[in-house]
Formats: C-alpha cells, sequence, structure tokens
DNA sequence: GTGAAAGCGCTAACAA
DNA sequence: TTGTTAGCGCTTTCAC
C-alpha cells in the first residue's frame, strides 16, 4: 500500500506539502504541487480516508435512516440524498430500520461511532435518540416527522394531501369513503387521517380510520376488516403505497374493481400507479425533491457551523387523477 | 467526548486492559472487566471506530454496489445482504451506480479509499474496476454478473428461467412471443436471451428479439417498437421487472389487454406483480436470498482469509403462474 | 512557501 | 493477567 509519504519521497517533498496539495491549499508553488501530483500519480497513491478521517474527527460519511426500504418513497428520497451528497464528495450509508424503533436508536448510535458528518432519518415516531446524537455535535435533519426543535425538518403536506383526496372521493360521488393509515405513533398517519377526517366532518359524514401499519400485509387485512363491518365503505383512502397494494389486494379477492364497484386515492405516486389497471389515482409527494432538500439542509449545516435557527421546509403534494377514483355504473 | 483512556482512568487500570475488555478478549481478570464496564457505562462511552479502524487497517463497512435502486430486485437483495451485515456487526454502505459504469468504478475506488472489509457489487458489465480492488486485498463478491475467476458469484439461472418462461409461452397457444431484455453488454441479458432464442428455435419458431435497458421506458419503447413492425409479437417475455412495467404501459396505452390479447411473462416478482390486473405471471428470482448468500460468502472470505476456491452459486428460478400469460379468447 | 514534529483514539507487540 | 510502548496514515500547528 503506497501512502503520502511514499508520495513526498518519490516527489523529494515533505508530507506536510504532499497533504496541502491533496487538500488544494493555495499556499503551495504550482511547480511542486504539479510534482506532487505526477508522483502520486506514478505510486497510484490512494489516499487512506479513514486516517484522514480520524486527524480530522469527522467523516465524508452520511448516514441515511429510513423504515422501509422496499417503499418506494424511500428509494426515491435515497436517490435525492446520494445525488446530492456524492456531487459534494459525500458518500452515504443507507440503514433500513425495518419499523423497528430499536433497530433505528442502534444505526444513531453507529453514526455516532463511525463520526459521520451528518444524518438524515425518517424516525418511525417522534422519540429522542436523535437528541444523543445531536449531543455529540454531529448536523441531523428529520424528513416526514417531528422530530424536535432545534433541527431542520424536511415534510410534506400530509394533511393537505388527505383533505383533497378525501374531498375528491366526495366529489366523484362516494358515500361512505374509509381511511387506512400508519400507526398512530406515526405523525404522517396521524396528520393524513386528521385531513381525511375533516373533510368528513365537513361533509356531515361519519369518518372511519383504521390505523394500522404502512405496510402491504396491513393494508390487505384493514380493507379486509373494513369490508366485513356491518357499514362496509363504498370507496378507500389509503395512506401510503404499501397499504394500497394491499387494499388492491383484498378488493382482487374479493372481486371487486376499483373506479368501478369502489372507490380508491393513495397517498404516494409509486412507479406502478399508472400502469395497474385500474390506474391509481394518487396524491403524489415528492421525495426524489424532499431528498435533495434535505441533503442541502444537512450541507449547510455542515458547512456553516453559524447556528441559523432551524427550518421547516413543507412540500405541497398533487392530486394525479387516474381511474381507481372514478365512479362508472 | 470521552475517550478509551477516561474510561481506563476511571476504573483505575491502564488502556490496554479496557480495549481487552470491550474486545471481549478472554484473558481478562473477570472483576477488572466488570469494573471496566462500570467505568464505561458510567461515563456514557462510545468507542471511536474511525481510530479502531485506523489502528486495525480495516472497518467494519461492506460497500454494496447495485445499478438502480429503483428496481425492487436490488432493494431486496440489499435486505438480504443488510440483514447478515447487521447480525454479524458489520454495516452496509449502500451505493447507486445509476447505470453509470464510471459511477460504478468510483465507488469502488471510495470501498478503497474508506478501507471496507468487504465489497458486494453487482456490476453492469463484465469490467475490470473490480481487479484493482483485488489487488488491494478488499474481499469481493459479484452478484448476477461473471466478473472474473477470482471471486465469489452469486447468480440466478437466468437461462432455465428464460426457457421456462418462453415454453410456458408457447404451451399457453401464444404463437409469435417477442423478448424484450437489457443491454448486451449484460451477461443476464445475454442469458435470458439465449433461453428464449433456444425454445424458440426447438419449436420451429422465428425468435425476435429486443436489447433494450432494464429501464421501464425502455420496455416501453420496445414494447412499441414490437407492436409496430411488420409481423407484431402476440406474446411479451419481459427479462426484468422495469421492462415489464414499461410493457405494461404500452398495452395500456394501446386498449391491449394482456392474458387475453397479448400474453405476458416477466422476470423477477415484483410487489405489485400479483396485485395488478391481470396479475404477472413471473419467473421469480430470490434476490433476498441472494443477498443473504453473497453476504454469507463475504463473511467468509473476510474471516478466513484462508484462500478457499472460488465460488460460484446458481440460484433457482421459479415460474409464478398467474394471469397475464393466459389466453382466453 | 515549506518542513519538523506532534497527535487524532485506538490496538497489538512485547515485557513484566 | 496486566501495563508499557509504539505505531496505524494523515493533518496541522509552529518554526523557519
Amino acid at each position: 500500500m503506497v501512502k503520502l509519504v511514499d508520495v513526498a519521497n518519490e516527489a523529494g517533498v515533505s508530507a506536510a506539502t504532499v497533504s496541502r496539495v491533496l487538500n488544494d491549499i493555495p499556499t503551495v508553488d504550482p511547480a511542486m504541487a504539479k510534482r506532487v501530483r505526477a508522483a502520486a500519480k506514478k505510486l497510484g497513491y490512494r489516499p487512506n480516508a479513514v486516517a484522514r478521517s480520524l486527524r480530522k474527527r469527522r467523516t465524508q460519511i452520511w448516514q441515511l435512516v429510513v423504515s422501509d426500504i422496499a417503499n418506494p418513497f424511500y428509494t426515491a428520497l435515497a436517490r435525492g440524498v446520494e445525488d446530492v451528497a456524492v456531487a459534494n464528495g459525500y458518500h452515504v450509508v443507507l440503514g433500513n430500520s425495518k419499523d423497528d424503533v430499536a433497530r433505528e436508536a442502534r444505526y444513531l448510535e453507529l453514526a455516532q461511532q463511525e463520526q459521520v458528518a451528518g444524518v438524515i432519518i425518517a424516525p418511525q415516531r417522534r422519540n429522542d435518540s436523535v437528541t444523543a446524537l445531536l449531543a455529540s455535535g454531529i448536523p441531523v435533519v428529520a424528513v416526514n416527522q417531528t422530530v424536535e426543535a432545534r433541527i431542520d425538518h424536511v415534510l410534506a403536506d400530509s394533511h393537505g394531501g388527505a383533505r383533497e383526496a378525501t374531498r375528491y372521493l366526495l366529489t366523484q360521488g362516494w358515500e361512505r369513503p374509509a381511511c387506512i393509515t400508519g400507526p398512530t405513533t406515526s405523525e404522517t398517519a396521524q396528520h393524513r387521517a386528521r385531513g381525511y377526517r375533516e373533510v368528513m366532518v365537513e361533509a356531515g359524514l361519519s369518518p372511519v380510520i383504521e390505523f394500522r401499519a404502512y405496510q402491504t400485509q396491513a393494508g390487505a387485512d384493514g380493507a379486509a376488516a373494513l369490508l366485513d363491518s356491518d357499514t362496509p365503505p363504498d370507496a378507500f383512502f389509503a395512506c401510503n403505497a404499501m397499504i394500497s397494494l394491499g387494499v388492491l389486494k383484498t378488493l382482487k379477492d374479493r372481486g371487486l374493481r376499483a373506479g368501478q364497484d369502489v372507490g380508491l386515492v393513495a397517498f404516494d405516486d409509486a412507479p406502478w400507479s399508472e400502469l395497474t389497471d385500474p390506474s391509481i389515482t394518487v396524491i403524489a409527494q415528492h421525495p426524489y425533491e424532499m431528498g435533495i432538500q434535505a441533503a442541502r439542509l444537512l450541507l449547510e449545516r455542515i458547512r456553516d457551523d453559524d447556528d441559523r435557527s432551524p427550518v421547516r421546509l413543507t412540500l405541497q403534494t398533487d392530486l394525479i387523477e387516474r381511474e381507481s377514483g372514478l365512479r362508472r355504473r
């Protein structure tokens, strides 16, 4: 393994000078810089990032923690984060907490041990494992869930999106839409349920809400339970992409066709949403964009250690009308 | 920041002893070990992984490089890898090369600079950026693509799966199935095309193959081009999940219904495959399992630096019959 | 503008 | 069984 001092010897300069050249520190003679670069190239020198990190007391790594890597929302988010990270010389460690709070906490502890430059987390729920990180001075950005006042947040307008979805179903003539959402501990689940509830109440209708999990199976179970109830709904508002898959499964099992026998609007514009038959009317969030924004906020925090006051960025959602919400008899 | 030596002072022992305790080295007096742990806990000590890595000349990080994080095959693979990694005290850096060979090479260089403990890569094509890694002594496992004789591989039986898919379409009575696959540079694309071609020739039919990209848009374009040709196919063999989404899109645009007007069998059992209407008949690979296996091979290589000879693991595929391949008129 | 020297926090010889 | 000592490869004062 060729190291910095080898390059120094080859170029006939000191290690300090090589370090300066490689870090683009301007106070170095151009001729010498050239010589050093030539030597580095000749020897095939690769800087040891670990040694550098130890000395600098901070790595070039970001930790991203999400709760479900199978959920296209999070893969899009990850792509946004990674694109900004790579463009700025950072790289991204992806942690999948699998809806497990303990595992999430483990990743945060790890972030601290690995001295990562920053953390972007989409937490399951409000929780304080983030606080320890803050105490250690590692910048954090939270996505989709309020964590604490001192940090930056990137959120989607869950409440507004839910209102729009529910209003749309009612406008289409559905009379008893039900809502299937995530766990009560999740802020987005609560906000989406609230938006739905408000619109129902405003219309003089009784809200029916299933708090389950943001998972396919939970969606399937929730839809089945609702359909088996005394007053089954005639439409569904599925509060994320995984739940909507589950609802589709139950509908299929029972020979019901969305956009005809029942109505369906889902949160999240998944890759398959426009390609299923019927295609799915969705409230599109913009996870890639959210990833970009979260990454930018993190970059700012890392660079300017100035303590600008925390930011709360809320991105709008968009209704994309397709077939599943229509009512054709 | 509390460090190892602080714990040592608190416990009244040397740094070396603390290190031994924390690394579970058995040759240490239990009473002393207990004292050390108590001190560590009291001070809230968090080991500095960077310093440890520098000293040990290897980190606890694995680098996973895939070509498309939006493809559910790779997210399932990642979950398999991550589960094994976490269970063994490693963590996983996920790199998304986005079908860009240069970006792939960047990740490998990074892996070297970061001194990762090992690399699992699903390379775009045969290429030699892996060789540099090997030279630096970092163990590598390749998935889905042969790279070079000296490393371990985990593969799916693309050829067998493709034969089965094609035979199935013919058995259903489709007469002119066409194949849409990935780029010619991709080994899986070639193997799947070959399996298809063989079965067609054996049946006395003319194979029609579109080599495109493993992307939704490519699948849509390929299907459109085929349908616009002089002798349009009456069925499609889509060689991965993304392509099959694209084929569905084109069919939908043209008002064709799979399982009725045209036949469709796809590689990859995606989350939506059984939930679309019609549901999609697929050749299931087992990406989660492949991730597990790749991770196990990597573990072996990391632990036993013994040079066991390279392994080629080929996992079987399974036909899952659903609706899209049926022929009902 | 450049070099010498110290040290980031930890582990691993070696000695006791 | 425990402590002492010497680095891992790099960056960064501090002199010159």
